[in-house]
DNA sequence: GCATGCATGTAAGGAGTTACATGATTCA
DNA sequence: TGAATCATGTAACTCCTTACATGCATGC
């Protein structure tokens, strides 16, 4: 009975609350989702799932009017997520099909090879900005770890754009020519 | 009539030299693999397609009495490997599971959290081994844009390689132990 | 009254991996 | 002779995303 990973995030976004899948999927948004993402689709049939385990309980929880379930940890689910800490992580996977483009530009031109890495520039520089936006509020947290990964991400794209910004300069200096406006 | 993104790692794969099923798949798996894998059941049966589109064609090479089919680019395989060089990057998805469990360390014991680092940066060393290791033979290469790429991935790896570091020993300052034997 | 957000879900499909099957060849 | 490698493929499965559907509540 192996969970899915997606189980897992789950399982963690309940470790200091109740949550309904609604939220967890706000939580994730907010937080993890740059390094691991999850869907409605995903998460709902999950929460079921879960629930008949017993890892985790559902109570109803009305806001208003309004239907609504939160979720929280059983012992046994408490369990599970601690026995999954302290196991070594298995996946690591990057796809990321700008280098693939910077991998193959020989067959095209060499604005091509610039624009990717001028494109990958902008994406992590756009993304830099979203994360220091939340930074404060991460900082201020009392759990130390989020504000640990937090800062990997800051720090990991502050060095791809340092590193894109390098290599642009490079491809400058041999054979000029952009490809796209910026 | 969108083509998938493992199409186009094959149109790239053939983009200087005829290349087998087989020989494809040697060739992802000593290059891209680390950003960009591709499986059997992913490469042959996108031969079969992109020989119907007419993106490239396969004769047959036997090798020995071995049977064989070497696949080349058509002129309107080129068109489309082009076309796509010259697009913009759409896909850069990173799954990091021991950044998720490093997330929810709180849930768990000091020694987790060092674990999930530990882990992470055993990973990325060993990648970086076998990095360095086909360095000199990618440089030699005529092609300039290989060596980019893997210059990116060396450079990629030094760094996680470090901020593991600076965190294990942040880590350690704050209350020891360990989880596993190193 | 209408758009937006809260809240829960499902169906369909794409993408990718794993395991299996087959068979020839080469080398120790 | 047997193991490893070359070579091609398929079936089943998991995972995940996208699009859709529903309906209440809130605020403009």
């Amino acid at each position: 009975m192996e969970l899915s990973s997606t189980a897992h995030v789950i399982l963690g976004m309940l470790r200091n609350e109740e949550r309904s899948g609604y939220e967890i999927k706000q939580a994730v948004d907010g937080s993890t989702r740059f390094f691991w993402a999850a869907s409605y689709g995903q998460i709902y049939p999950q929460l079921k799932q879960l629930s008949k385990l017993g890892l985790i309980e559902g109570t109803e929880a009305p806001r208003g009017g309004r239907k609504r379930t939160v979720y929280r940890l059983t012992p046994a689910g408490r369990a599970e997520l601690r026995r999954w800490l302290a196991d070594p992580a298995e996946t690591f996977e990057l796809r990321d099909e700008g280098l693939l483009k910077l991998f193959f530009s020989g067959a095209g031109t060499p604005g091509d090879a610039a624009g990717s890495v001028a494109d990958k520039r902008r994406y992590h520089a756009d993304k830099l900005d979203r994360l220091r936006e939340i930074e404060p509020a991460v900082k201020a947290l009392g759990d130390p770890y989020p504000y640990m990964v937090l800062s990997h991400g800051i720090e990991y794209s502050e060095w791809m754009i340092a590193w894109c910004e390098r290599v642009e300069h490079d491809l400058a200096g041999a054979g000029r020519g952009g490809r796209r406006a910026a």
